[in-house]
DNA sequence: CGGTTGTGCAACTATCAGGTTGCATGAATT
DNA sequence: AATTCATGCAACCTGATAGTTGCACAACCG
């Protein structure tokens, strides 16, 4: 706990908006900008880059001038920390994770979908 | 999306804030009230009584009276859902639920310590 | 070169959240 | 019944933050 716990922390908190949420969402399927982020959410541009800022300063996203304009793009790997402080916290294990892989339906594609309840 | 995600970010949400965070942890070893576990952080006990109202407002935790006094105990399950986001927004799923798996060490004892950075 | 378009920076507002203190209530204990 | 002690409620302060608008700057296109 401390290092861990800190990054942890800051992944959590950079996922509580529900906004960013929406741009992790999106991001993960693919790199965009913030005007063309911004011109699918009900927010205005700069919002978003405040958003973008705050998620690059947590890791979970990465920056890349492509013309004048910047891409970002998801950072995944940034979300283990979080998952190993919630797993660790929670009690058992290895039995969370199974049910957790339970959910895992296709190897690598878009699980998703079957009881969203 | 929608339901499942506002009941992530709920438990994100909860999860931001390092006092809640602290709380869970204690919780995770034995359940405990809200003036038990004020003695031992740096806060006083009201504001641990409102950590303990946001974290069972997020299904955190379950309340349950005893004589006068009101213990929490921590629900765990409730995790899974935050889990599953996060490994679903990452892609990647079952490599990251590998990778997940590789830090356990015991089945259901207390894994932790070991490079904590 | 001049217009267009995307970023970045700044100021400002309003709301929310974590924290405090003070007091009232309610259930054991003696 | 009186006391004790944990909880609950309320008002209040302060800092962070999500959002806005406005403008300046840089780069691409014609």
């Amino acid at each position: 706990m401390t290092a861990r716990d800190e990054r942890a922390g800051r992944v959590f908190h950079a996922l509580a908006d529900a906004t960013r949420r929406e741009v992790v969402s999106r991001l993960a399927q693919a790199p965009a900008t913030a005007t063309e982020l911004a011109g699918s959410l009900p927010v205005s541009r700069q919002a978003v880059a405040k958003h973008l800022q705050a998620l690059d300063a947590a890791g979970l996203v990465a920056r890349s001038r492509v013309g004048r304009a910047v891409q970002y793009e998801l950072n995944p790997t940034v979300f283990d920390e979080a998952m190993a402080w919630m797993a660790e916290t929670g009690t058992r294990w290895d039995e969370r994770l199974r049910r957790l892989q339970a959910r895992a339906v296709s190897p690598s594609g878009a699980p998703r979908s079957r009881r969203d309840r």
